[in-house]
DNA sequence: TAGGTTTGCTTCAAACTTGAACCAAGCCCC
DNA sequence: GGGGCTTGGTTCAAGTTTGAAGCAAACCTA
């Protein structure tokens, strides 16, 4: 089959969308790195867990939600916990199982880097965007991950299937 | 102040935007990864070499058109030549600079790696939106470049300014 | 034209990410 | 209830990214 070459319009909304992607992720990882001493997907497990009863998630439940890799997300908490924001304990219904708790410090730290980090999140983006923008930027990236979610990379034909398993108290 | 959180809209396009991009790049990393044996920013170094005059480029204008730091340019350039597919050169008006030229294997590679990454990017992203959508991309994003393109980071004030250096044939 | 500053790029050490093993605990099914 | 497969998670080596130095060539400017 030949290929489907981006259209001029298209080539452009490519180019504006890679460039910059990359500058707002590079300014909230400098942001967070100056305030809270950790990059973006740091600062985001500690987001997650936050907001989830107990505080505590699965490694995996918590991975999916962020869309990372496992050894990642290992490599993190070991990270966070060394610096006594996170705790680990182990699953007692899986005995191979480990969950990641919010400490009390993780959570003031959080807390204390979340105004700075909302504050560049909205210089960079909303800031810049009409209502009606928002509302575009949420479709077309819904649609987006709707489209990805699941799918291995390229011609898998894996169903995929979600698991609803409780954080495991 | 106190902190402008973010709007209930706000918070789902954000957080659909942070989960699609990371899926996003994840997928054309692992594409590109498998059949052109390097990841996304190695692949856009190729691709921004072939579409100059000369197919050559200063080192420095290379990593502002990727907004990518120089040390990030200097690794990845020293790989894609170690693989023989970007070649080094002094530049001659100035001793200090040095030009990235694509080789003809390196074009070579990269017409051949062309193809197969427009359709992972039209199978995630193009062939899920509308031609609006298409345009509603590019004003979000454009924007967004405009508004982060020269800022430091936070509270700076430096003028930014743009020089247009030719690229030392 | 000497001295100090800027610019262009690289080097370095430390941190992070990746994919491929690896391992133990659950699951299945006879 | 003992193989064999799957699942949950970590470990490992190799590769990449980062920010801070470092270095040499240009650029002032007196």
């Amino acid at each position: 089959m030949t290929t489907r070459w981006l259209s001029p319009d298209e080539q452009r909304a490519w180019r504006a969308y890679i460039a910059a992607s990359v500058l707002l992720e590079d300014t909230i990882d400098r942001q967070l790195q100056q305030e809270a001493g950790m990059p973006h997907v740091y600062y985001s497990i500690l987001a997650n867990l936050s907001e989830v009863p107990e505080r505590r998630l699965r490694m995996t439940e918590l991975a999916e939600g962020l869309k990372i890799t496992r050894p990642r997300l290992t490599y993190a908490v070991a990270r966070l916990e060394k610096d006594g924001l996170v705790r680990r304990e182990s699953c007692q219904w899986d005995k191979r199982g480990s969950v990641a708790v919010l400490t009390d410090e993780g959570m003031a730290v959080l807390e204390q880097a979340a105004p700075g980090h909302v504050e560049t999140v909205r210089a960079a983006l909303f800031d810049r965007l009409t209502p009606e923008q928002v509302g575009q930027l949420e479709e077309i990236f819904t649609s987006v991950t709707e489209g990805l979610q699941g799918e291995g990379g390229g011609s898998e034909e894996v169903p995929w299937r979600r698991r609803s398993s409780p954080s495991c108290s």
